[in-house]
DNA sequence: CATAATATTTAGTTTAATCTAAATAATTGT
DNA sequence: ACAATTATTTAGATTAAACTAAATATTATG
């Protein structure tokens, strides 16, 4: 398995997650950065491997296989994030690039040493699922921000969009994993958001709201 | 710089740094386990990006920068073997492989705070200098056993010889770095000595004295 | 529903890294 | 010193992963 199969698997998986229908080959070039002629070409070869079902113009799904071999290595990625934060100290905007070499090192016995030596933590920096050795995936009840009604309180539990941009915006404006958010008002207009986070109000617009996960406290 | 472009300078390093001559491709060849065809044309790459000299028939030598990368790649593996056994409990015959993959993540920032981390280490398990960031190495006086007098006292400071088979006999008979050695007796006929290590006496092969470099205590 | 727009594939090229086989240079031994 | 051996390079092929441009299929629109 080469880097870059494995970087088609884990596109292909995160394309298809939303939605289980197959996913196109433009799509897929689109979430690349590179090319539908070279996709064709991969696709191709990965179909013939076994990892995935393809039939011209029609997109593609991971089969079995191919969904394993995506979760690993996203669980390697995941893994190493939270060892560049919590051992290394970087921030959280700055993991995703190194880890996106990290998740390629080849070895079992390295990734499992490496869970028990961060204490098998269960998501990461982003608050994403950390997926189990044999592949299973937790779905929690999160949601988007922008989803909860006025008066509902939730605790902030990951980010959709982990760019360093939107990471370093909300370490700028003290938003965190953990904090807990209640709506006091949403803007019909633009779809903003005035909340109470943690002390203090803030408002915050529907780009961010819609970028942030909560889980929601019962009874409010 | 690729993968094997980094492997390249690293093999070439290795072999210039006994007999300061120019290595032959197929000395590289031998070394990294490919055919001597392969090799120049790698070379010839190398030897435009300035990173060592080449003319024909003549061998290679390593160029200033040429030698800084292969140093910061040398230096990367062993910090990463440091880690491996001292923070994820690998024992050291099997951290090589591990750290072949490793040594060619791109951060200069990582391979720091992984230094930091482990507390600047000044060598590898295997008793090996690890190069400064800078890409210097301080030579010890370390000597072979076989070089060592009969009554001279030593610590075992590195092994000459890495490979698993050699590390796990000496992890079988109780050999380790750190350890205190007298040559009690040498053996004419087959160079074998008779020595006394910790508390009892052994018997090792010329074999095995000649992959093992002790650190001489004065006095003995 | 026919055509325009879009998506996808095919064909042919490129670059990096390797290989084999053949050619050529260097070294060794008598 | 010359022939034989060994080392090295050259030439041409291969594989993986890209790309561009052209061809073809699908979808959307008037």
């Amino acid at each position: 398995m080469t880097h870059s199969e494995e970087n088609y698997l884990k596109a292909i998986f995160h394309l298809g997650k939303m939605g289980s229908e197959s996913v196109s080959t433009n799509a897929i070039a689109d979430e690349m950065d590179t090319k539908p002629s070279s996709v064709t070409d991969m696709v191709k070869k990965l179909s013939e491997k076994g990892l995935l079902h393809y039939k011209k113009y029609q997109g593609v799904q991971l089969s079995g296989s191919g969904t394993r071999t995506a979760l690993a290595v996203i669980r390697k990625h995941r893994i190493w994030e939270v060892f560049l934060v919590e051992k290394l100290n970087f921030s959280w905007d700055e993991v995703h690039e190194i880890a996106e070499q990290l998740e390629h090192i080849k070895s079992e016995e390295l990734i499992d040493r490496l869970d028990a030596h961060l204490g098998f933590p269960k998501h990461d920096p982003h608050g994403d699922p950390i997926p189990s050795r044999d592949g299973k995936v937790k779905l929690s009840d999160k949601r988007l921000l922008t989803e909860a009604a006025i008066n509902e309180r939730g605790i902030c539990v990951a980010v959709k969009d982990s760019s360093p941009s939107f990471l370093k915006f909300l370490d700028k404006n003290k938003i965190a994993l953990g904090d807990q958010i209640t709506i006091l008002d949403k803007e019909e207009f633009d779809g903003s958001l005035e909340i109470q986070i943690k002390q203090r109000k803030m408002h915050i617009s529907n780009e961010i709201a819609s970028n942030l996960y909560v889980k929601m406290v019962e009874g409010s």
